[in-house]
DNA sequence: TGGCGGCTTTAAGGAGAACTGATGCTGGAC
DNA sequence: GTCCAGCATCAGTTCTCCTTAAAGCCGCCA
């Protein structure tokens, strides 16, 4: 008989490529991790491991055992989760991840939640909207909060649940000063093209969402900016914006939090869309379920 | 995180209904399996069984939980018969159930295949065809060989794989020295009517399936015998017959073997069929698939 | 070449889990 | 009333599993 830790163990491995990552990952040693696997080869009667001094790597037995373990604690949790929901009490551990961006938010709610539940134990991370997805499969968090700046938000997956939170328009952000600041229409694509060629571009770096989704904007209406400065996280730019060093494409709610900034409208705005994602299999867990409201609570007061 | 034992443990009470049971199925003590199914609701957070002095019980919480360790364990099981199909050696422990009427023609097969593979270890009971796919969807059996004597032997069901072993008629078996002891062509119903009220009909008792399909046969020629004797097991009925105590429908296979006895075909003729039943989840176990293979090879010489 | 650091395994010991056997309780059968 | 089947609890022993400590291997860098 297979057993369920071990299972556990190998998936967590089989994710993160590391005995010693696994062990931190679970909260143990990294000796003892080596054991359960040394131990689940010998149950399963394969070896699983590719063993050198310094790296374990999975055969293909263990790669297929893996994929099995995925679909048997899926199974066990979605088990659990019933038994939970039976009793109705939200406690026990949940694991939320919140992009940077969110969490001032998000936080004073988990932890109202918290303080009503005092059985409760919430644990938060920071994690980026594009790998949250496969985390939270990989069951490294039982909640993500991330945001998408595409137009059309990732559909359910496999044993993924997509909850959207808000929606909220994007907006040019200038300092209050800004010759346009009062303007009351949306911006045209000759004033973009204008203020970009003669302002510095604020934005986050290459491989955010919000980056790409600003320059396939500023692509369509044929605006290129001669001087980008690139910063990470929407409130810093923000901050800069207010400051005069620049301008930037900010989520409507946003540029109006920040003080000494203005919002113009864009025509044909592009949105971005805020998410929590959960697996289906702890969708009826209480504690689970109580962490999404609050962060639909926290999050979803805009349209 | 639930424990894969435990669940075993309740699914196993799930079926058999009591303590004690459940611990002689697993080879435990009732002390341990109180104990555990104890655990076991610790950890869910709910009742699973209702517990009097004499008698434990699942609550509907409990009934729910062990649907779901079905669910799991089978997950499970397959995730194992796949490794053991990767080492592809034939060993450890296989259950086999075999009805009364085929173990000596099953037996020698399995000790073969026993011998064979030392590491192998089947442990055979006998079982009565009726509650045999219920025992082996419940895992008390890894293998049943029943027969069915219905027209249409029954279909693959939820989680089970039906071979067919072998097909073969039904036959009336008459003394050697009996009157139409010498015809070649097939009994006609008037003669069955005649031989039916003449000499003492043997027969298994009501419950039996080939009493079912017996009966069903008589009465479709509208023959009624006026002087049954019923005995348990077709050996038995087929040395009855050879004594001359009376005549009986018998396997052809069966009546061609007894010394002292010959079969009359019938017309339309009924058959019986000789089926192994096994779980898809174990459907790649080398050791499983090797006990299904002797079965094949003891019991299939028929047509 | 020698030392350092990351990753791993092995060995030893201690804490906790789990099984057994004994005991006691309850309610129905005789 | 007495017996019996079934279940729970308790004490004790065995076994599992985790931690700490030690050591090996390999790449990297001085």
């Amino acid at each position: 008989m297979l057993d369920l830790r071990r299972l556990e163990i190998l998936h967590r491995f089989a994710a993160r490529g590391t005995i010693s990552a696994t062990a931190a990952d679970l909260g143990y040693s990294p000796s003892a991790i080596s054991q359960q696997l040394a131990a689940l080869e010998r149950e399963a009667g394969v070896a699983l491991l590719e063993r050198t001094a310094q790296r374990a790597s999975l055969t293909d037995a263990g790669r297929e055992l893996a994929e099995h373990a995925a679909r048997i604690l899926a199974a066990a949790e979605a088990a659990h989760s019933r038994m939970r929901a039976r009793i109705g009490t939200v406690s026990g551990r949940v694991t939320v991840s919140c992009i940077h961006a969110l969490a001032p938010a998000l936080a004073p709610h988990l932890a109202a939640l918290q303080r009503a539940h005092p059985e409760l134990n919430v644990v938060a991370h920071e994690t980026g909207s594009v790998t949250a997805a496969a985390a939270v499969l990989d069951r490294r968090y039982d909640l993500a909060v991330i945001d998408d700046w595409s137009e059309h938000p990732p559909a359910e997956g496999t044993g993924l649940s997509v909850h959207r939170l808000r929606r909220e328009d994007i907006v040019l952000a200038l300092p209050t000063d800004h010759a346009l600041a009062e303007q009351s229409g949306p911006a045209t694509a000759a004033q973009l093209r204008k203020i970009v060629h003669h302002e510095t571009w604020l934005c986050a770096p290459v491989g955010q969402l919000s980056r790409a989704a600003g320059d396939r904007y500023l692509t369509a209406v044929d605006a290129t900016p001669p001087r980008r400065w690139e910063f990470e996280g929407l409130h810093i730019l923000a901050a800069l914006v207010a400051t005069g060093a620049g301008v930037a494409f900010l989520p409507a709610g946003l540029a109006q939090e920040q003080a000494g900034v203005v919002g113009l409208p864009l025509a044909a705005s592009p949105q971005r869309t805020i998410l929590a994602l959960t697996r289906t299999t702890t969708r009826e867990d209480p504690a689970v379920t109580a962490c999404l409201q609050a962060a639909r609570q926290a999050l979803s007061r805009g349209r």
